[in-house]
DNA sequence: TTGAAAGCGCTAACAA
DNA sequence: TTGTTAGCGCTTTCAA
């Protein structure tokens, strides 16, 4: 393969006996130069097959048009419906994406934030890991003046000097539950990940709240603090079975804690939604052609991107707008297969 | 938000009265500065929380480390997995993917490989859109000298001059046909998209290939050939089930056209797998958890990410070799509930 | 072992 | 309307 030689601004120049700087005015469209002279370079520059060099534009610019995404994974539903809006969302803004993926691991996040920030992006979308305790790779970011926003997880307590996109988790959550207290449950549990990160405090936040709203107690061993995967569904409701004192109704703190119950019920024979009824935060595909379809909490992804998107470049044009912005989206209901008034078999017998 | 302007090499070698050449040097562990000085330039870099400006070092080395990446989707099993695989496999490698989505479409797949170009990426890997029937785009980037490879999709026939890693596509296909034969099966019907692209041709070659093996004719009315989403699976099955005549089996080019198809037989009350049964190319986490669980043959995505990057950087590391290298990464079997034998209540009827 | 000089391709400010 | 000058922050010779 011959390695050819980029063609620049100066060969075109050269061509037509111009300066570089008329070229670069005159394929940016700049009102200096005539229509005449700009369509000219155009030409030149199409029959060369130049491509401009945006590495050096930006350089030069002291601007990328790149914001950073980082992300805690791919292949799950929803980030991969948020990653899509977010690339819309910037691509219409003529912003590029990077897109980095922390994989859930706290060091990985940090590495990749570095990365971005020497890549010199003009701001920071971040949906931080599970594990994220660490807060001053934070702080220098904001030091070094770069716009960062928090993107439906952020840090519990919040950071100041951090705007954020958020989902409305909780009030989420306390319809939810609400619906199926509407349904005839009374024996509620809840399995879910720990407090530190907003989504998991917020969530459990609207159980909590809901319980108390239809004054029902919360029983300590019918809520599992784990983490928002699979296997956290899979162990919660095995150590749920385990006590033998089932409840009538889970709620999952996202769709793949959910699949793990799926999981597990089967494996021990336990009928849903005859004998232990579901909901979850968080909507998918999987949720959709699983038997028995899962009603759930659905989050507009579509909505979280463009907003954070847009946020983002308006901070970036206006840094130094004083006051943190939240930004909180609402939920809707999508009721499946699970948790409907429809199917009251056992709801009858248990009176 | 205070605009501190970053800190260069400039600043360190300022502190420690070197010159800037000293401190770049330290800074990449070069041999040529004494280990005394490395330590004393590395601590102050730390204390004064530089970050490397990488777009200049990319301008001033003429390579940024960097391979781009364009895919047709990202909230889609296979190709999130892959993505997952391309990042991890380049990051272990100290390199920076840039992603891309194309959405399926040519026009915007043609614009980000631009793009790409623009930002001086080393190299690119790309699983082509549906509809990209233009190929101007790719010998341009040739003649740019910057090394491209396919990665599952790729055009048809193929572009000379291009290396690429795919999914042995055919003969996955033979195997699960020489399955549903061993089922039982004699009835066979394809539904899957269009010939200009790899994917598609070779499936469907395998299909063939498999029919004539085993003294099977080939039916017209039973090859439906659309595109590879749900839709196309939705209608055709649509268009299988109006015609009258149902095949015992249906091959699915894609999951998302076997899930099109059970959402159509659900619509129709056919039932899978009695009335029809089915198997797809290409497994996905809906699949198993769909009733009936779909077999399938899967396609080894961390396998083809890995061998897509490291193919991509001993290109990028010699250019000159000279001729272009495919890579056939093979298939297996995952069989699930659909097209078993212990299921015969409707093969012993059928003789 | 260190540093001076030159340049990567582009843009912004200011002249002409 | 066009061009000149001066960098952006870094790396790569090559000389000291």
């Amino acid at each position: 393969m011959k390695r050819v030689p980029h063609i620049t601004l100066e060969d075109i120049a050269r061509q037509l006996d111009v300066s570089r700087v008329t070229v670069s005015k005159a394929l940016r469209g700049h009102p200096d130069i005539s229509q005449e002279m700009t369509k000219r370079v155009r030409k030149v520059a199409d029959d060369l097959g130049y491509s401009p060099n945006i590495i050096a534009r930006s350089l030069s610019a002291r601007r990328s048009n790149m914001i950073g995404l980082v992300v805690p994974k791919i292949a799950h539903f929803f980030f991969g419906a948020v990653i899509e809006s977010v690339y819309n969302t910037a691509f219409e803004h003529n912003v590029e994406t990077i897109l980095t993926v922390s994989q859930e691991n706290a060091e990985r996040e940090k590495k990749h934030l570095q990365t971005l920030v020497s890549m010199r992006v003009d701001g920071i979308i971040i949906s931080i890991s599970q594990e994220t305790h660490d807060l001053d790779i934070f702080r220098w970011i904001r030091q070094m003046g770069i716009p960062l926003l928090f993107l439906d997880r952020r840090p519990d307590p919040p950071l100041p000097g951090f705007s954020s996109v958020l989902v409305d988790d909780r009030g989420g959550t306390l319809r939810a539950i609400d619906h199926a207290v509407a349904v005839g449950y009374r024996k509620l549990a809840y399995i879910g990940g720990g407090p530190h990160i907003n989504i998991g405090k917020e969530r459990f936040a609207g159980f909590e709240q809901a319980l108390e709203k239809h004054g029902i107690p919360l029983r300590k061993n019918w809520v599992i603090r784990g983490g928002f995967g699979r296997d956290d569904g899979y162990n919660g409701f095995m150590q749920l079975h385990r006590s033998g004192d089932l409840p009538e109704f889970i709620f999952a703190v996202t769709y793949p804690v959910a699949l793990g119950v799926y999981e597990a019920a089967k494996v021990l024979g336990v009928r849903i939604p005859e004998d232990v009824d579901i909901m979850s935060f968080g909507d998918s595909d999987v949720t959709r052609f699983i038997t028995p379809s899962l009603s759930c909490v659905n989050q507009p992804t579509l909505e979280l991107g463009s907003k954070a998107v847009e946020l983002l470049l308006s901070i970036i044009a206006n840094p130094d707008s004083v006051a943190d912005q939240h930004v909180i989206v609402p939920t809707d209901l999508i009721l499946r297969e699970t948790c409907v008034r429809e199917r009251p078999s056992r709801r009858q017998e248990a009176g």
